[in-house]
DNA sequence: CTGAAAGCGCTTACAG
DNA sequence: CTGAAAGCGCTTACAG
């Protein structure tokens, strides 16, 4: 049915449909409802290419997860083997993506890129005019001056989990999640716990979440009044082996901490792991305390105590943005951080 | 820059550039070549709208996750209560769509429902036309009329994870795990371990999926000669809690079993906690496989034994045959199981 | 082999 | 307050 059927079975014009459906003002209410009911009766919805093309929003935004492999824990083999995205972060991203879209009457295709050729065709989704705009998971600082681009062409764009520098002049709206709140949170709980000789396993130190989380965790020590010595340091890269090799490394100090930061889940299995095989015991011989509160943090034993930081939190919130400024038709640069809690299991013990 | 631009740009009609672009016969190698470079030139990309709206296919299908709160594993919430997804098979699901669609030329759109209200929201979404078919997952029974309706309609409809029977004249795609050759390969490697006493915990009864894994594990049981006391079955319902309870009830049992088959990971989550609470020890008194090799799998102690179905697999198969179908104009009902595997770990010890 | 023209179903000035 | 008409950027018969 095209709204022009629809005029003739009520005797209206279809301009007066239109503005029924798009909430024009100086409609009489008497109008009004008899095109609500016509349009009920008879499921009548309008083609959504045709407003497109005649010049109304599509209410479409994109979600583009970049490839996130090497930060994946695990991994998944399909038949074909390439991998499947087993992020933790991917499920709750896309579905408080999706749900807050729906919420506020949008609608949202998903894109996942693992190449500079999969970019291309995320490129070609803006050029056929598909999207208004487009929240983009995990970017690096070389998908900048792509991003950058879109936004001067009046897309609008939202950025989380990006390792990229935030630039004011680009418009872009970031919402990352507090990694530094969530350092000294978890400093901060081993502190109270009575400990002072405290490790830490970092990330990949090229990422932003991962310095940040140095810094966290560095300067509330420092507030605090407590020294952190240069063999307590292991510079990992978020991967399971390098959890491992850091707890080997750092239980080679002299002085042996009684606590250790890990800088995430995934790196802190892996130190589980070297723990039992230096037949030490978690917590009484060792504190840990990861981050990102993934979905095995309450499965390794003991349970790991964890810094959550809710990614669908922070996609629901880039979402919102995302849309008011689409509606806005002006982008504002905008930069949030979402909160981070400590999740308190069973991995520290008080000394 | 709109297909006349480009026509002038390089002397032909924008008939010729569609023609190119569509892959028409009949036109001279040389055209092509020139349309072509001016097309990578220019960055020229046809507007997806205008398209749609002449009668092109706009390449658009849906992936529609049906709510299986009730069966998720975990909840998380996000910040205003509402239940995020954290389904084992979304991820893998939402990702090998995304990637095969991708892979086909083809663009997703992503949508959870959680409510009757919900479904409605799809349905515009078939009425705005801006798909050409969708693949659900998780439907019902009673979703069944909503998605018959749409087939007749002329929409590609794929389903998988359905609970629903399949009735051939729907002509709707089905893909669907093989839960009974899952069981049965359980239930074969326990019998090759020895056990001949095998206990079963089955899922929701009113689920397909909970009867094949009930049928699978019936079945081989007899062809290899053995017996199912009545009290070695406990019906189930795929949660936590139900796994349990199921312990508990069997392990009143005068003649305990020496194994038990649990019709999904979740369930056997509860049941490592109520035989750790009976001071029984997994795999030395009892053996358990679940079913469904959830993520959690690997991390329990000890390490489940767990059938995989490879929720990839279907959705990948789901998606080729979705578009194919899409591609060739007609829907021809399809049927088909993707096959299970045993993934050995440290649940269940030779007798 | 290729161009001119109709038409897809809307939205939006333009009139009245 | 409301209708008639132009126009959005394509695709597809229709001619030639």
């Amino acid at each position: 049915m095209r709204s022009e059927d629809l005029a003739k079975l009520i005797g209206v014009s279809r301009s007066t449909i239109t503005r029924v459906i798009n909430n024009y003002p100086d409609i009489p209410q008497a109008t009004r409802e008899k095109v609500w009911k016509a349009i009920e009766k008879y499921n009548y919805a309008p083609n959504a290419s045709a407003r497109k093309l005649a010049g109304a929003k599509n209410k479409m935004i994109a979600i583009v997860v970049l490839d996130v492999k090497s930060d994946a824990p695990h991994h998944l083999k399909t038949t074909d083997d390439t991998l499947i995205h087993n992020n933790p972060f991917f499920a709750p991203v896309i579905n408080a993506v999706s749900d807050q879209a729906n919420k506020l009457n949008y609608y949202v295709i998903i894109s996942i890129v693992y190449s500079r050729e999969d970019l291309k065709k995320v490129e070609s989704i803006f050029n056929q005019k598909m999207i208004e705009g487009a929240i983009f998971v995990g970017t690096q600082e070389e998908e900048n001056e792509f991003i950058f681009k879109l936004i001067k062409q009046g897309y609008k764009i939202a950025m989380i989990d990006t390792s990229a520098v935030y630039s004011k002049e680009h418009n872009a709206i970031y919402i990352n999640p507090d990694n530094y709140e969530g350092s000294a949170k978890a400093v901060n709980h081993l502190i109270e716990l009575g400990h002072e000789n405290i490790g830490i396993i970092t990330g990949s130190l090229n990422k932003l979440s991962a310095k940040e989380r140095l810094d966290g965790f560095k300067e509330t020590l420092s507030y605090n009044g407590l020294k952190l010595s240069e063999d307590h340091i292991f510079q990992g890269d978020f991967t399971e082996d390098s959890g491992y090799e850091g707890i080997k490394y750092i239980f080679n100090a002299s002085n042996m901490p009684t606590a250790i930061f890990i800088s995430n889940d995934t790196m802190a299995i892996g130190a589980y792991k070297a723990i039992t095989e230096l037949g030490l015991t978690i917590p009484d011989d060792i504190s840990i305390v990861g981050f990102d509160n993934s979905f095995i943090a309450p499965y390794l034993t003991p349970p790991l105590t964890t810094i959550d930081i809710s990614f669908a939190d922070i996609a629901k919130r880039a979402t919102t943005l995302l849309i008011n400024s689409i509606e806005a038709k002006e982008q504002n640069g905008i930069v949030e951080k979402i909160n981070a809690t400590l999740i308190n299991r069973k991995s520290c013990k008080r000394i």
